[in-house]
DNA sequence: CACAGAAAGATTGACAGACAATTATTTCGG
DNA sequence: CCGAAATAATTGTCTGTCAATCTTTCTGTG
């Protein structure tokens, strides 16, 4: 069999996968350089769980997919090995990450400050017009029957996130959070969490966005760290299960 | 004149400035891989002042300064670039980043909720021997006297991050407050901050020390996130002071 | 047949050289 | 002295090479 019949079907993973973001992209002149375009790619494909835990990542098989010479494509793993997204191993190869209960735990407590941080600046900085935009979109949140498709879930919540992220006015803060969800975004590729928990997730959702539109920058902490605390704990539960069969059933489910 | 000739004065920049550190090298019998060392050099110089903010980074020239080639050179500037140490201008090159002080103002409010939760984990979850050891850097830092040389009291801090991080057991933290610290060195390398806070900054810990011996997590929180922000205000001062003087006076205090 | 050890194959880590595209600098004509 | 063309320098990317290391397969022996 050839390589490149081997890794066809894997050729689509080359595209992202949620490019509806319709204005961005046009207004930058100048296309993204080659290096860019795979880690987007590579980060996307391991977000989404199309490339699964544990995966072998081979040098050759990513220039294959992402069409791009070898030394772009080491940058690019090297930077995501930097976000945790992959593990190097010395003279092995590169595999993508396995989250164990434990790495998740640490993963929620950064994202708990962090979030909580952006919060907070939101409601002290962000303007009217964006208070208003998280809002709007909370609504929609609020508004989806609860038979609504996970992705289209995913979708609202990355731009409630997107308009928290940019009115907190602290890039760092956004970008550094922007990898935590990364990473989260992981799990729940994993159908991990959210079935019944979308009410609570709303609830919670809602004293945040009340407590920004009173400008309460502590009631927004509390509220925003308050989120995450409660989605740490109905996501770790699940993970520390599934981890607790594995040990009793090894393969029962395997990733990779 | 030759390019040897040009950089033979910087190849010293090649080795860690912190080669005291006897046992942990002899333990890891592979040395590390190329690309660590050149990351680690590139990141030492910067954080350390020897590279200045500003600076054009050429490849040329850093292949010379750490011997090593164009793709290990770039993947190194890759990493450096996500941590913001450097900025890359596309087709010019790279350059170290110059620490405005909005960014810093950022990096500080980052900065505050990542070492509180370093100080609480660590209250919660270091070993007596770990603390013990907090407590004994801490008494190093006290007494030592105000004529101690700059260099000998940033090892002391260092020392002191470094059991902290090692304590509060969540290596994600860590690693990002280790990012930011290095950022911040950035700014003490241009000679910032310490003459007259020292005792103030030996205060603080001291508060958080104490916090951290009666296992209280929230007093540690608490006093860490004051320690930063009292930091955080000092420094500021001085960067806009400078900022203020440099729009009058552009070229008084040139930066590469 | 089982199994230790050797050979073959695959993959990484690193290097050197090449090339077009872009940007900076210098030279030269007016 | 100013502006435009020519020149040089630098980046972004690709290709090919090579040794070191890991995995797998093969093989000979008890």
């Amino acid at each position: 069999m050839e390589l490149s019949d081997k890794f066809a079907e894997a050729k689509f993973l080359a595209m992202p996968p949620d490019s509806n973001l319709p204005g961005d992209e046009m207004l930058r002149a100048a296309p993204q350089p080659m290096r860019r375009q795979v880690e987007e790619g590579l980060r996307n494909a391991i977000a989404s769980g199309r490339f699964a835990p544990g995966q072998h990542l081979t040098d050759r098989m990513l220039c294959e997919v992402f069409g791009a010479s070898r030394s772009v494509v080491r940058e690019a793993v090297r930077l995501l090995e930097a976000e945790g997204l992959i593990v190097l191993v010395p003279n092995r190869g590169q595999f993508v990450a396995y989250l164990s209960s434990a790495e998740a735990a640490h993963i929620y407590e950064v994202r708990g400050v962090l979030e909580a941080l952006a919060a907070e600046g939101f409601a002290i900085r962000a303007t009217d017009a964006e208070r208003a935009e998280l809002r709007q979109i909370y609504e929609h949140l609020a508004d989806v029957g609860p038979e609504t498709d996970r992705m289209a879930l995913l979708a609202i919540k990355r731009d409630f996130y997107a308009v928290l992220l940019r009115g907190c006015r602290n890039p760092l803060v956004a970008r550094m959070l922007d990898q935590m969800l990364n990473r989260n975004s992981q799990l729940r590729a994993t159908s991990l969490s959210d079935p019944a928990r979308l009410p609570h997730t709303i609830r919670e959702l809602r004293w945040v966005v009340e407590a920004i539109e009173h400008r309460d920058p502590e009631g927004a902490w509390e509220a925003s760290r308050l989120h995450v605390r409660r989605a740490a704990a109905v996501a770790l539960r699940i993970l520390r299960g599934r981890e607790e069969r594995e040990r009793e059933d090894p393969g029962g489910t395997q990733l990779g």
